[in-house]
RNA sequence: GGCUCGGUAGCUCAGCUGGUUAGAGCGUGGGAUUCAUAACCCCAAGGUCGGGAGUUCAAGUCUCCCCCGAGCCA
């Protein structure tokens, strides 16, 4: 069964933000993973390019709302190539077929009897494009978030009967792993708990948006209109928008990564929204955690923004998703500090992991011909890095599983240290100095650069590219773990190099005799002139 | 106002159903070593586990109250 990610369709009212890029880095390893695994997969973004913000920030940069969307998905479309994100597809709500996919979901939904108009007025904040019901403030009410005053609204629009949905979603909200982290389930139930409204899905004299069919205008709102996102971007570039096509596709979706603030639309609203058109429901839904930054949040008015774009181009991809990944738990807040960010990065991927394989290689090329040296009792599986090497694979897989990255991390980590150790207890420097060692110094080395091996291995969904100069450095042919084809899916899911991945992380495979290409290191310590 | 999730060494965090001297990494200090990217390896210092009360032979771990932070719903 083909597995299919998403993050959010991030709306395109300003430039992408960390937030960002830190869930689609996420999506990426994820997606890496199961690619290695040699599963097909489906890894989805998109933007979100509807609503009346968007049309006066367009208005009020003198754009028209398409040539403003064109711009700003621009920008993420080349942020996510410069990150090297592997994703399959790139939706926009602005595209032609997405329209088609929309009008065909809301046919079912309409037919299930879950369309109904109903009046909705209260105070209503553009920012939020939401209604406020706050009751006990009538003079000019200013909206609690965006400190901008609330506008009176008036209007018929068209609900969805999610009421009818109660005893479903209690259901699945109650199944075990549907809501991730469980620590967050607690607040959608309660949520749930308190009856569940039926919800306003489309907006009057709102031009920027899809009109809802037979329903003069008006247009739909927000979720109605993104979430949908996720079955017109399952649809191959080219082909025709039928919702069935779609759906055949790579629906349900394993795993919906969203940002913790919308989790309730996807847990609850989305859910329902698929019932009633008869469709089934996705695997689970992982709310991570908001970065801040140096302990404040990040924001405009703090002039404390961190940018994507001009991180990865002072820090470079690896280090940045190593700190990403590595060290704030996928599901709680985040703290980016600088510090922490650069002794991370240089303790752990230049000085243990680099490191180490700089030292190894470079033994073994002077003392062995240039090669892997002859294995001899390196390669038992009872050798204490081997052992240490299973350790680490089977920790990192169930880590990756349960996108539970830091443990992934920290397991190639460890097998790194447990090496480092293990060559400074050998010590084949010294024993190289003494005479009948020799089979000794080559089982040891052996031994070592095979668990060089693993952590390159290890590290391939989550850093894919110091993970391929590793490889390299040992001879090995590089894993992809990215796309086949820009922009198309494999037909068949991952390359033969993927499918071989799980059977290279078996302890042996390292060649003895192999050519060893002339160390240099593959990850250079990041000193930062300058703060971020 | 109701609810959820946190508050454990300078920093980031582990501590499962309560049970020996509360752990790891980073940072700091010291030692050892020279194969290596002044890297690696070893050792040490440092914590009244947010505060208070209670339950218990025994509480970071359970109960109640309070304080602080993040968030959800009103």
């Amino acid at each position: 069964m083909t597995f299919t990610l998403t993050t959010p369709l991030y709306y395109v009212n300003d430039k992408p933000h960390l937030g960002s890029a830190y869930t689609t880095l996420a999506c990426d390893a994820v997606a890496r993973y199961q690619r290695l695994k040699g599963e097909p997969v489906i890894f989805i973004t998109g933007c979100d390019e509807h609503g009346q913000k968007i049309q006066r920030t367009a208005e009020a940069a003198g754009l028209s709302p398409q040539a403003h969307c064109d711009a700003v998905s621009a920008q993420y479309r080349d942020l996510w190539e410069r990150w090297q994100i592997s994703n399959d597809r790139l939706i926009r709500t602005t595209d032609p077929r997405h329209r088609r996919i929309v009008e065909q979901f809301f046919a079912r939904v309409e037919a299930s009897g879950d369309i109904v108009e109903g009046r909705q007025q209260g105070w209503y904040c553009v920012a939020c494009e939401e209604f406020k019901d706050d009751p006990h403030e009538a003079q000019d009410p200013e909206c609690p978030t965006h400190r901008r005053p609330l506008e009176w609204r008036d209007e018929l629009n068209l609900f969805f009967r999610l009421s009818r949905y109660q005893e479903a979603i209690e259901a699945l909200i109650a199944r075990e792993g549907f809501i991730q982290p469980a620590s967050r389930r607690r607040e959608v139930e309660n949520f749930v708990k308190q009856g569940l409204r039926d919800f306003s899905i489309s907006r009057v004299n709102l031009p920027w948006g899809i009109p809802v069919p037979g329903h003069g205008g008006h247009t739909f709102y927000v979720w109605f209109d993104a979430l949908l996102g996720y079955l017109t971007a399952l649809l191959e570039p080219g082909e025709e928008p039928e919702l069935e096509a779609a759906i055949a596709r790579g629906w349900p979706a394993s795993v919906h990564v969203i940002g913790k603030d919308i989790l309730r639309f996807h847990a609850v609203y989305w859910p329902a929204m698929l019932l009633s058109a008869g469709l089934e429901l996705p695997g689970k839904v992982f709310g991570h955690g908001f970065l801040t930054r140096e302990g404040q949040k990040m924001g405009k008015s703090l002039g404390n923004v961190l940018d994507p774009a001009e991180l990865l181009e002072r820090c470079g991809r690896d280090a940045v998703r190593w700190y990403l990944l590595r060290d704030i738990p996928f599901g709680d807040d985040g703290d980016f500090q600088q510090q922490r960010f650069t002794d991370l990065v240089n303790n752990d991927l230049a000085n243990t992991i680099g490191n180490l394989l700089n030292r190894t290689s470079a033994m073994a090329r002077r003392w062995f011909e240039e090669c892997v040296p002859p294995a001899g009792g390196g390669l038992e599986p009872t050798h204490p890095l081997a052992q240490a090497a299973a350790t680490a694979r089977s920790q990192a897989l169930n880590g990756l599983e349960a996108l539970e990255f830091r443990s992934a991390a920290e397991a190639a980590l460890q097998l790194a240290i447990a090496a480092n150790g293990y060559l400074n207890e050998q010590a084949p420097w010294s024993r190289m100095k003494q005479e009948g060692t020799r089979d000794q110094v080559a089982a040891d080395l052996y031994a070592v650069l095979e668990a060089a091996r693993h952590v390159g291995l290890l590290l391939a969904p989550l850093l894919p590219e110091l993970s391929a100069r590793m490889l390299a450095q040992l001879g090995q042919t590089p894993l992809d773990s990215g796309i086949g084809t820009l922009g198309g899916a494999n037909p068949d899911g991952g390359t033969p190099d993927s499918r071989a991945w799980l059977e290279q992380l078996a302890w042996g495979g390292l060649v003895p005799g192999a050519t060893l290409p002339e160390p240099s290191p593959v990850m250079a310590r990041l000193e930062l002139d300058a703060p971020l």
